[in-house]
Formats: structure tokens, C-alpha cells, sequence
DNA sequence: TGTAATTAGTTTATATGTAAACTAATTAGC
DNA sequence: GCTAATTAGTTTACATATAAACTAATTACA
């Protein structure tokens, strides 16, 4: 039987590792929209959400590239994230005595405030999703995430642009 | 032993249900940024690829709702993806006799030319990621995958939006 | 058949994402 | 110590993403 791209009817090319890729993918952006949605009465974005999480569990205070480099997020990008979440006041910039090209990002007291009320219903919402599998599924899951993951590092380190 | 956010060293609050969510997010987010990278020299995103391949493989017509349905975009995203894939030559729009609100959209000369330089490199470039993982294995990413897609849709259904 | 509801697509406002060029501060290495 | 290279962050230009309000066309149905 031939597969499917995107889950649908109407269109069929793929095979089944592009199917399985395809799979990654789309759960990913299907997890992404859901996730949005999910913060929006508090937060903009999940990734604002995201970035709140790493500032409260972060062993030491971090900068913007430190921040940015733990959730894959450009540093052209993080500025306009942090400018909008400053202005939200939920982080502030503080300045750094030993390094004046940096600052350590931290979280308000009202930033601090709409983490705690959105945290417990965020776990439990992942707790209920992963509930559909068992502890060895989950363990599967980590495993091939994992290595599919370093497959694309390294197809990335040898072809690093397709080219005619 | 703590598991980490984001594969990271600096930030641990994670749990194993938590991690392996967050694999599949972040993968997902990995396999994107790879993809946008790989045909950046011939088209402005993955997504136009995306928008591409449904249309050379589609069994008949599509509208611009059923291409948005097709790749999980947003009718009001769809209007501005295919103005800018017009304006380059990519697609074209063409009226509908019996219905005047919508239009069929198909791919010009052009954009199958493209396609034709980049739709090998790609499956070749699946291929080869993909290779890291047994046949069996692509399969349990498969089921895996689409379990997941199914609880998100019907967690979503239950509870439509988290409020304080 | 006439009105209400639905559907297709656009527009606006705002957020996130990348690349490239840029400034300012720091570090490397002679 | 001085110069070159690197690093942190910003800015610009553009692409993608969502929600909500909107227009125009079609369909449902009383």
C-alpha cells in the first residue's frame, strides 16, 4: 500500500522512512500549534513559555546567547523575544560587571508569578498526552529522537548546503 | 539521574515523559531549520517545497483551503505563501468555473523545473538520514508518531484551552 | 424563494524565524 | 601593549505563523 504525505488522502509519494520523517515533523508542528494555544490567555507563544522554564531551572544566571543556544532560538532572534517579554514584564536585562557586551537575563516577580500558574497545568498536560505509553515506548521514543537527531548533525557537518 | 531540557547541561527539570516530548519537539524544530537550510539556494523555505510536492502529486486540483489543510497551514498564512510563490513563478491561480471563491492552484513551468533540481537531493537526503534506522525501527517512529498526533487531537478536544 | 448560515479567500496586527551587516567590547597572539 | 580576530548583542529585510475581522460567493432550509 502506498503512504501517505501529511496524513491525507489526496496526495501520495512518499515512502515509509519519508513517511516516518514526515511523521517527526508533523507531530512537531502539531505539538507547536497546540502548545501556543495552550499558554495563549497568559503568554504570546509557548516559546516565551520555554524560555520562562529554562530562566526558573537554570543552574546559573544566563545571557541571551546562552539562552538562545538552550532552545535552538537565533540571536537575532532572542532580542526581539526579550524586548517583547521586557516590555511584558516578565524578565528584566541586568548588566554584567565583568563583561560589558552582555546581560544576565532573569525572571520578574510577575514573570515569576504567571510560571507558577501555568507550570502544574502544563505537566499535567504532558503527563495525560504521554500517558498513551508505556515506560519502554517512552524510553523508544527518547532513543530514536535522539539519534535522529545526531543523523541530521551529521549529515549537516558533510553537506552542508544542497547545490546545482 | 535528572533528565534535561533541551539537551542541555545547564538546565535539568525534566522527567522522561517530559524528555521525550520535548525530543520530538526539538527534533522536529532540528529537521525544519535543516530543511530550510538545504533548499534555500532555489526557494525561500521548506514550506514552498512542501506547498510544491502536494501540488505535483495531488490527484486533482487543489484550492488553496485544501493545500492549507494538506500542510497544516492557516488559510489567512496560505493567501501570503502563494502571493509570494506567484510573484516568483512558482504557481499560478486559476479560477474555478463552477465556483467563484475559489481558485485552483497549479504549478508553472517554472516551478516544476525547480522542483525537478530538488526533489532527487531531497529523497537522497532522506534517504541517507533515515538509513540510521532499521525497517523495523521505522516503523515503531511511524506508530509511534501517529499515536502521538491522535492524543494531542483528542486531549485537544476535551480541553480546548488552559484558563486560570 | 428569500434569508441565514457557511465557505473561500483576504487583510490587519502581532509574534516568531533566518541571514547578513553592523557596533561595541573582549580576547588572542605576536 | 597593539593589532587582529572573536564574541555579544542589535538592526534590517524578509518569510512564516496565528487570530480576528472582513468581503464575496454559495448553500441550507424554512
Amino acid at each position: 500500500m502506498e503512504k501517505k504525505y501529511c496524513h491525507n488522502e489526496l496526495v501520495s509519494f512518499a515512502d515509509r522512512d519519508h513517511e516516518a520523517l514526515m511523521g517527526v515533523w508533523w507531530t512537531g508542528i502539531l505539538l507547536k500549534k497546540r502548545a501556543k494555544h495552550f499558554f495563549s490567555n497568559f503568554l504570546s507563544s509557548e516559546v516565551q513559555f520555554n524560555i520562562m522554564m529554562v530562566l526558573k531551572y537554570a543552574e546559573k544566571p544566563l545571557t541571551q546567547s546562552e539562552l538562545g543556544e538552550q532552545l535552538l532560538v537565533d540571536k537575532s532572534n532572542i532580542t526581539g523575544l526579550l524586548d517583547r517579554m521586557e516590555k511584558s514584564g516578565l524578565i528584566r536585562r541586568l548588566s554584567v560587571p565583568d563583561d560589558r557586551r552582555c546581560y544576565h537575563i532573569e525572571l520578574t516577580g510577575t514573570g515569576r508569578e504567571i510560571l507558577e500558574k501555568v507550570e502544574q497545568p502544563y505537566r499535567d498536560y504532558v503527563k495525560k498526552l504521554m500517558a498513551e505509553f508505556s515506560a519502554k515506548e517512552i524510553d523508544d521514543i527518547n532513543r530514536y529522537m535522539a539519534r535522529l537527531e545526531k543523523a541530521v548533525a551529521a549529515e549537516e557537518s558533510t553537506a552542508f548546503k544542497y547545490r546545482s
